[in-house]
DNA sequence: CTAGTAAGCACAATCGGTTGTGCAACGTGT
DNA sequence: ACACGTTGCACAACCGATTGTGCTTACTAG
């Protein structure tokens, strides 16, 4: 170790002045080309231990302006602080990881703005492809990927401009509802009605989730009345007010409800509990999954999305691009807790 | 817009070719020098104006190259799966973003082996600083960081080769247990004793918070047994396995516990209602913050670290970086549901 | 009318790798 | 001894920006 840390980050032409020899050589022996380039084991060896010894660590920002790859894969995302998102960026890393590639992702806030900024930013730094998750306005991006020759892909949420894997929300939310009606059935409470509350209704998945319910009830014999349907958006504080105005009509809660997600369900239990509702009487089904909110309540069941397979298909589409950019890929969801 | 899609991206000579200039005035006006190098208003905004319409945008790999800086700001990451790290994560992005910096941040599963490997990639990609949260092994990534003239900090944890931004976790846990013991008190349950448990004993954290319990005891005039402390780890299930343990000698759970962690907590709950114990009797002070759990229990107090002051703290150590490298930092939790 | 100054821009070196190509030296077969 | 193939490496041209410097013109002052 003679690293004079005096100066500057060492370089290949440092090694080479060290080991006697070119910086191309260098280079070959550090990138792992130099059996075809017929560099000799002997002073392969030498470079390698040469590297070792003092530290050296490429310069990924010379390497990436040459090859004119950088070696980075995007992911935008609305949000880290749920299980699934943060589930699905945990994921894309370590697969990122796992082929060599570094993954950086970008957090928007479920705001158009940002998710543009980030994209741009991420185009900047010439990613190989970018994941495009949950955003408002996938398709927007997707043209400026395209317009910088950039693959992009769709996750969560489906887009028309490039592919697009999501979970199966119509399938997803039948079984709920089923799993739902059996156990109202169970404890001989079948007629009583069901409140679908959260999600928008311009969503796309919140729309198949709606669907998926309806289906359901049709199946098991039971219309669905509209104001059962309250999509009034995810936010807790929006769930909790759309339930209160709900109630102010009725004189107890329903017997079961389908919750679009985690963060209604807050706003929901939250909205129960200061009144006094007896919760853990109330069938749940939630469309999405959080273990220490499952913990919490007997009768809560939840959907979990196969985030694993949803990102093994995202890059079996980074591997091969579909010529067909409508493409839509989806993927099972389990239910937890029946 | 003459974008020839068919080549490859657009450069500034490109750009100079197109408005008849050299490539230096081009670089210039687009990165906000030319005032300074004294290009005319004229051709400056006949620049722009091209670079707009072509969707210009500027190679940040070589843009960093020649700069010596990336422009790139990392963190590292246990996990993204509760609120405090996302929140963490989130914060992080958007001030160094706020900043003109470009946040990466790599989650690295509490493994030793991944934070090296991680911190690895972050010095190839030369960050110009990084930031080590809740880091295993903080002092060996500070010591990679100083090997190559890097700026780091650790956040959540402490270290001796970097500063430090932590939580007051002494005093948080002792205004935590001073809450479940007032709590106790309006119950008329002074008497019954508290658990603590979850969390590792070799862990910085858990000891002061074991400090702070027992520092608040000692002020209520109680003694604390030893038999009530069990640091068992974080995970769900060895909190539930150990409080399985610790129930099995008595009749029925404590009043009240001390749960280090969400995570714990999920262990504990699920345990607890497995046997079906009265959940909501129990007085909980979790030290961690969840709203969903929140909602859920009437009688869990939370500790919410402060994660926007502790990402301040942050950035004014990286804005003007102290001598002493052992400086500890430490914001005040704040304690959620009293 | 000329020296001196400023305005407006172009040149070329540079950051640290990668890679096509060239060129000795050495070995082999005839 | 000569042609020829191989081995082992060095040279130099990139990749796309940044930036110190220098060279025109135009303008101003004396």
């Amino acid at each position: 170790m003679v690293s004079d840390s005096s100066s500057k980050r060492l370089t290949i032409y440092d090694l080479a002045r060290l080991a006697e020899t070119s910086p191309s050589t260098v280079s070959a022996v550090l990138n792992g080309t130099w059996q075809r380039r017929r560099i000799s084991k002997k002073l392969a060896s030498k470079i390698l231990a040469l590297a070792q010894a003092e530290g050296y660590s490429a310069n990924m920002q010379a390497r990436a302006l040459r090859r004119e790859r950088s070696g980075i894969i995007g992911m935008i995302l609305p949000l880290y602080d749920n299980r699934y998102f943060s589930s699905i960026a945990q994921h894309f890393e370590s697969e990122a990881r796992r082929r060599g590639l570094f993954a950086i992702v970008s957090c928007t806030n479920r705001d158009p703005k940002q998710e543009c900024e980030a994209a741009r930013m991420m185009l900047a730094y010439r990613v190989e492809c970018l994941v495009c998750t949950g955003a408002t306005d996938p398709d927007a991006i997707a043209q400026m990927c395209a317009g910088s020759d950039v693959q992009s892909i769709n996750l969560d949420l489906p887009g028309s401009k490039a592919p697009s894997v999501i979970s199966n929300n119509r399938e997803g939310a039948r079984q709920l509802t089923h799993a739902i009606l059996n156990r109202l059935a169970e404890e001989k409470r079948s007629e009583d009605p069901v409140l679908f509350i959260g999600g928008r209704d311009e969503d796309h998945n919140t729309r198949e989730r709606i669907a998926g319910f309806k289906q359901a009830r049709d199946e098991m014999g039971l219309a669905t009345a509209e104001e059962n349907i309250l999509p009034c958006d995810y936010a807790a504080d929006k769930a909790q007010a759309a339930l209160a105005t709900y109630l102010q009509k009725r004189s107890t809660p329903p017997s079961a409800m389908f919750v679009n997600s985690t963060i209604s369900l807050e706003g929901i239990v939250r909205g129960l509990q200061l009144d006094g509702y007896p919760l853990d009487d109330i069938i749940f089904g939630c469309f999405d999954w959080d273990p220490l909110a499952a913990a919490f309540h007997p009768r809560l069941m939840m959907v979990r999305q196969n985030v694993l397979e949803m990102i093994d298909r995202v890059f079996e589409l980074i591997d091969s691009p579909p010529q067909d950019l409508r493409l839509l890929i989806e993927v099972q969801p389990e239910i937890m807790g029946v």
